[in-house]
DNA sequence: GCCTGATCTGGTCACTGTCAAGATTAAATT
DNA sequence: AATTTAATCTTGACAGTGACCAGATCAGGC
């Protein structure tokens, strides 16, 4: 009955999550910080005192946005049969993060508003680094190996979270899958007998 | 003396060179129509009549980043030995579009903004698209290759236009491209002796 | 019980996109 | 040539935005 105490109490995490449902649904280009309070049912200046400024709020967004990609990509790699078919599950979830939260994919990849020098943000784009880095380590490739896995996965990903290629549009999610695998099998450095017997591990 | 005239004149073709230097100042993000009215010289609501709202004004600035984006590539195709050649060349030329314009690079190919109803984009996108085409079909590929080439491009052409891969940055123009060319060759599809010795053409 | 500091509100300012009404001028019509 | 028509451009307004500030509220340490 008492209408709304005057503190919230967790207001950091409510702004969180509404910051995420906003993002969702008007996109970054849109994104406002106003509506983002509206929605967590407070004031209008009420987000600046836990995140600064809206491209505050943008990066807290963006360093949990890459653990959410990285969790997509782990969840995809249980299962692998060898250091090969993990690399490719990889690139399956990075497709599927971008299909599933093209905006947060946007803030990640794309977008300038994330501060970049942020220690949480740095952080975690290395965390996803490393880990892309350890697949092709574990497959016995070097730098271009990595630049080649990383720019393969994360072209098709960009390009289908923009909906730009209407190929894979019309496809279904395993049509679109088996089209990945075979790109992304050429572009993996070549079998090597000392590497292709050790199971999968993280870095 | 007289200040100036009431009607510019060429207001239209004043309004697209101002857009073009406030996207690439400012960004997309915080592009403003406005601002470009007042770059111009004239009144804030000016460029209504020209361009209906700010999303029109992008939509045409997206079509004619269509074309610049597609002469990029034209002109780092001429002097290819092959057809093999001429693809590693358009790659060339899809990173260095991104490098040099990443702002217009992320409004072809990112942005939400332009209308992709268009038909003026939809012919600039449409032509760039089948120009690829052309590129595999020189090489006796098919759908996979298409995606294998565009995806890897588009790849490391995306992540260096938002500065994402530290690798890449390090980097000479000549490095780069001695990268890319490793890298994409590994993703064109097996050489066919049909198809080698036709030298490239256009589609 | 009081005080300090964190939390949150409400107000304000400059800026934004869009709309409507009017001023100016070019082009078409008669 | 005179007049009507239509396009161009300006001015003013409104709601929404990010950022800043002063003040209200309240939790926790003293």
């Amino acid at each position: 009955m008492d209408g709304k105490p005057y503190h919230h109490g967790d207001l950091r995490s409510a702004l969180f999550v509404a910051a995420e449902a906003e993002l969702t649904d008007r996109g970054i280009e849109s994104f406002s910080l106003r509506s983002v309070a509206k929605r967590a049912g407070v004031s209008h200046a009420a987000p600046a005192h836990h995140f600064g400024d809206t491209n505050g709020l943008l990066t807290a967004l963006a360093s949990e946005g890459f653990t959410r990609f990285q969790e997509t990509l782990d969840a995809r790699e249980v299962g692998a049969t060898d250091a090969r078919d993990r690399a490719v599950r990889a690139g399956f979830g990075y497709l599927e993060f971008a299909m599933a939260r093209p905006t947060l994919f946007r803030l990640i990849f794309s977008s300038v508003r994330p501060d970049f020098a942020s220690p949480d943000l740095i952080a975690a784009a290395n965390r996803a680094y490393d880990h892309l880095v350890g697949l092709v380590t574990a497959l016995g490739g070097h730098e271009a190996d990595v630049i080649a896995l990383w720019a393969t996965s994360h072209g098709i990903a960009d390009l289908a979270a923009g909906q730009r290629m209407r190929t894979l549009q019309g496809k279904s999610p395993a049509e679109r899958e088996a089209m990945l695998r075979t790109v992304l099998l050429r572009c993996l450095p070549d079998q090597d007998p000392e590497f292709s017997k050790i199971p999968a591990r993280s870095l």
